[in-house]
DNA sequence: TTGTACGCGTTATCAG
DNA sequence: CTGATAACGCGTACAA
């Protein structure tokens, strides 16, 4: 390995003055510049950054740490991390957590022995313990889900995006919609959750809630099984595009047909949502501008900008009215 | 920050001794060890990674470079890649290309930079330049796409996939089926095309192909154009999963329907095949298995294990025969 | 403006 | 088995 001391000796000057020159951090005497430039070409010298962290004391790392890598919405949101993460110059350690509360707690170790400058976490549950990184001073945003600690946060309307979409379909004559969800300890869930029964209250009528776990494998039975009882639920409200797609498999092995049948909605444009038969319905969430957001938010935490409450910031959804809702007059 | 000096004060007792201790790379007795990990607890001491990596002279972290977090073939790619290096201790640089050359030389200096353990690359093109890593002989695993000159490289068997692709077309009864692929410089999609044209030719009949940029905005004009032509194509083989998605929106928009009017088969087994109307039949590759495959290879390598010589892993790709082929009786 | 020398926090070597 | 200490490669006071 080619290290500093070599293209200081190439380029007839001390380390210090490489280094300078390097970081731009002093006046350097533009001869010698042009040297030590030089001497970095011809031995193709890289500096080397381990040593360089371990001297200025910090990284330009960012951890972001989701928990579905096949979920769609999370790879817009990375996709709006990285994007602002490289314009300003960090690289970001992308964690998949599998919703393994286990596997958080050691992304969250890793991150903090690797001294990453900032951390951008979508938490398994609402209570998950965050102090590895803060007892280290170590900047967090949480995206997409709340804590139930007061900590930088940046989300979409969820239950508002739910009282939008469970008004749709009632406003379409669906007079029994149903709400999939995810486990009560997901923040973003239970606020959907709660948009629905909200405007099922309002309207006189009983909620129709069933919860499904991460890894799936259940969800195909629990639908087929729904779709059987005796008060068959007439429309659906999923909360993420992943349950969406358990559901129109299970109309389609029932032999019902959506924007007919039954009205379906989901959370999430997924790329494929305009492309099924009927386009589905959807409440979009501006996933990556949220990742953009988040890191924005993380930049200025970094820098030490801005005021020290956490901040909280609530993107909007929006309906996107398609096919899938529809409800033929009988 | 607590550093292992204020552990080795506390456990009365040398850094050597801690450090000895944390990481068991010599026997410790056991009543010092048991005062250091008291003192580890009380104290909330964290490991400097950076320092250690520094002294070690490498680190714990892969470097993942793909094109397009947004495929959901590399994500699943990205999976197999994690869960691997999870499972042998190393964590994961995800970097996103967004088929941009420029970006992807940055990662691999940035990898370089890092001092990375190992790279796992996608290559933009197949003359993308690998030696910013070659030079500092760090291991590189190419994945998918293959580049011209010889590295170790895991992919499924494109042109195979192909060539099953459109027998499968052709034995429907479709006569001209059409490859909607991608620029020719990308390794995977000129061998798909290859496997496609060679089935044609041996048919007598006349190939069509489009080539559609990764940025897309035009694919929608161009496939509306091409279903307006005299002799339109009455199939499609598309190479990955979201060129599937524009010729779907294409169908729709003209008022055709797969599995009737035209027949349509795509590369990767998308989550979304199955449910629309009717089932999307694909070539499936084992896009997980083939992200794991690398990382064990990349384990392998590290541990300069294994032959010197590069090696070539080729998985077979698997038809899956839904409804969008059908082609009824006329 | 330049160079010398020290320190960043660990691990590994070498005496004891 | 333990402890003192020299690296690891770089950035930056401080002195020149």
């Amino acid at each position: 390995m080619i290290r500093i001391v070599d293209v200081a000796r190439e380029a007839q000057v001390s380390v210090a003055t490489v280094s300078r020159t390097l970081n731009n951090s002093a006046r350097v005497d533009p001869v010698l510049a042009e040297r030590v430039r030089a001497a970095v070409q011809k031995l193709g010298y890289r500096p080397n950054a381990v040593a360089r962290n371990l001297r200025r004391r910090g990284t330009q790392v960012w951890a972001l740490i989701i928990t579905n890598l096949n979920n769609p919405f999370y790879t817009a949101v990375a996709r709006g991390v990285e994007d602002v993460a490289s314009e300003l110059g960090y690289s970001v350690l992308l964690c998949n957590t599998d919703e393994d509360q286990a596997k958080q707690d050691r992304y969250l170790e890793v991150a903090a022995m690797e001294r990453v400058a900032g951390v951008i976490l979508a938490p398994r549950s609402d209570d998950s313990d965050v102090s590895t990184v803060q007892d280290d001073q170590i900047p967090l945003v949480v995206v997409d889900r709340a804590l139930r600690q007061p900590v930088d946060f940046v989300t979409a309307a969820s239950f508002e995006g739910a009282v939008l979409a469970t008004e749709h379909l009632l406003r379409q004559g669906w007079r029994r919609p149903a709400c999939i969800t995810r486990p009560a300890d997901t923040a973003t869930a239970e606020q959907r959750r709660l948009g629905y029964e909200d405007v099922m209250r309002r309207h006189g009528l009983a909620p129709v809630v069933r919860h499904v776990g991460f890894h799936a494998g259940g969800s195909a039975e629990m639908i087929s099984a729904l779709l059987a009882e005796r008060d068959a639920p007439d429309a659906f409200l999923t909360i993420d595009s992943m349950l969406a797609l358990d559901v129109l498999g299970g109309l389609q092995r029932a032999g019902l047909h959506s924007g007919r049948d039954v009205g379906v909605i989901s959370f999430d444009d997924a790329s494929w949502a305009p492309v099924v038969d009927p386009p589905l319905s959807v409440i979009a969430q501006p996933a990556y501008e949220m990742g953009a957001e988040a890191a924005r938010l993380l930049a200025r935490r970094v820098r030490s900008e801005g005021p020290a409450e956490p901040q909280t910031m609530i993107m909007s959804t929006t309906l996107i009215v398609r096919g899938s809702c529809r409800r033929p007059k009988r």
